[in-house]
DNA sequence: TATGAATGAGACTTCATTCAT
DNA sequence: AATGAATGAAGTCTCATTCAT
């Protein structure tokens, strides 16, 4: 009976570590591709950063494009089913609605390693129009279409004044995506002191107000 | 004398031959550069672009990562003296001065070649830390300044309501560079209608009219 | 006596199955060698098409090579040990004898898996210089000494008239492993109509006619 | 002018060098292609064989497998060319055709470097099904019928018996190919002593003899 | 100044072999 | 005995850089 036991749970880790090992491997390829590109990260440096021989990796993902599709697909889909839930089952006002939108968004996207994503994707682009038009699609529509709906509630209950819906959406979420590209690329080299939370914050205040019916008064 | 001038000319002649070389492999280079990012730009289509042989390059710059800074260098200086030149010149309202500065900006580095830049430091900036750094110095934080200083005219002149400046033209111009990044990557995948010129004027009013003193009244 | 039977035939069996596993991986190996080359055939497949792990190949051979040189020894020897018997035991006429071990060589050899031997031996006599002295010597001479031994035979008794004995037997042979290369390798590209019982008839018939001693009278 | 001519004479042993470069980098290949096999081969040898570096290949051949086909190509067809200028202009018997037409075959390809490509073919045809076929085509068939054609000629003008003339075509062939094969694999490990020439000659007397029309007398 | 043939370091990828289970 | 995950040496191919012309 011990020795079952033992067996079961030898081979449970086992098991365990295979299948942990895509993740860990997506997770070090993101830091990487986020940091050099693409093109400029050996898969050799992939591989010491997940903790596995660059024959390994072969095993999990059939070269270095599905590898780098997979990290974004398997990170980036998941944030988007659950913030379709938060909306769906959200019962607030438009405007707290919206909030809590952008609040979630910087604190699963922005200052995750997801944040990553978006310079990546952005860099290359023009190497793989493949992923970008998936990723325009899955992520890119999908994601703004959850702002208009908000937005769209609003002005139904008259909370928000009439605008061009997308347009708005697109004005809301650019500085939010603007934010983690910099943070990603130039942020480190910008010597005037700069707070993420404290630019987005100003950011939704300016443009909540902006959208409220009766804006100034 | 005649001589002389003769010998001159004849000699600009072909030193502007000689200077001209370097524009056109950069300019080649920028639109490489931009599409597929540094690494995987190959000087071999460099050379073909701009029309002359791999091995003539190198009479012009020492290896890829020279190109890649002069690129840089020589396309965006020139641009920031111009625009210090009109903000220096100008003679009306901080309003009428922010309005113009946009104006150009969209006008010579939205619309033009030099749009694709952002999109290629902020991808290669990890690779390249002492361009980045240049780039952050020389560019982002002079160009941030530019536009801190009309914000501080407009406070001045009681054009416009006390704010943290620095954040104001980060909140300023974020949506502009974003724009620029955005069509050298994803917006030709985005099938949702678009007009840069609408959203940067949509910006642009609903900036201008946050910053007014009796903003909504 | 009963127990100990017992157990000497479930050893039996056991062993049977222990020694089963290398014939079923030989009989893999040799289709996979023939039809791609030692080279370019890969250890995965053999596994796979022996319906084992790539493991458990090692367990009955000690590395690649060591399986290539048991795909040879195994199948090839005991065909010549069949055909030395044959011939021991024959009573009849050389001619008789001859037209016999053409025809068994033809089934046994020609026409059965063995019969890809000797276009991978060919292939690989350069990489395997000991596999191919071990083939010449235990294989090649063997086998035409089984027809040499026919020829003098012949010659002895009158049936056939004097000639060089082992020119005779490379000229009798030659076509017969032809045929096999030739089956094995370019047969399928051949749009012409090829029969090959047709073409080895054809050629012992012809031959057997110029060693009788009154060749065409 | 003496700079002239110096200029145009070594611009000629430029052009010459990179004229001869393919040439030099095929013959490389073939012979090691034929030891080994195509794919044990290294390209790394083969550029050392050449005299060139590894990359210096790939300005030549697209790959390897490119290579490889261009072995085959280049050296064969010019072959079959000449064989048929010379069966079009002969005009002596067919027999006297058919000895030359054997005679010619071993001179330029059984005892040329191109005696190797048989075997070569032969062992990587399940490798390279396409090449297989472009061979069998424009090779194996167009070759049998240079034999076809003579033996039909013998026919004709009643030299020769009346005979399947495609078999026959094949059994006259078919030692000659084998002799190569086999010079270009075991022979070196087949310790009887053994003369081609001898071999190919005692083949063609026989096969004469049994095509024509007295055979006995 | 201009060329383009040549180089070789370095990247991706494969696969025979090992070993913990 | 059997597995299959893991390894790393080795091979193909690319491309920035050099250099003879």
């Amino acid at each position: 009976m011990s020795h079952s036991l033992e067996k079961s749970i030898s081979t449970q880790r086992w098991r365990r570590r295979k299948d942990a090992r895509p993740g860990e491997i997506v997770d070090a390829a993101l830091t990487l591709f986020v940091e050099r590109g693409f093109a400029a990260t050996r898969l050799d440096e992939v591989a010491r950063e997940a903790g596995i021989s660059k024959g390994t990796l072969y095993l999990y993902f059939k070269n270095k494009e599905d590898l780098f599709r997979a990290v974004v697909q398997e990170l980036v889909l998941p944030e988007l089913d659950k913030a379709e839930k938060m909306i769906d089952s959200h019962d607030g006002s438009a405007e707290a609605l919206l909030r809590q939108l952008v609040k979630e968004w910087w604190r699963n996207v922005g200052e995750s390693r997801l944040s990553g994503i978006p310079k990546l994707i952005i860099s290359e682009a023009g190497n793989f129009p493949e992923l970008a038009r998936f990723f325009v699609d899955a992520v890119v529509l999908r994601g703004r279409h959850l702002f208009v709906r908000v937005i769209e509630k609003g002005i139904a209950t008259k909370e928000f004044r009439r605008c061009d819906v997308f347009y708005t959406a697109r004005a809301l979420t650019a500085p939010l995506v603007f934010s983690v590209i910099w943070k990603h690329s130039l942020a480190g080299y910008d010597k005037e002191s700069y707070d993420a939370n404290k630019f987005i914050d100003a950011h939704l205040e300016m443009f909540i107000n902006g959208l409220r019916m009766t804006s100034g008064k």
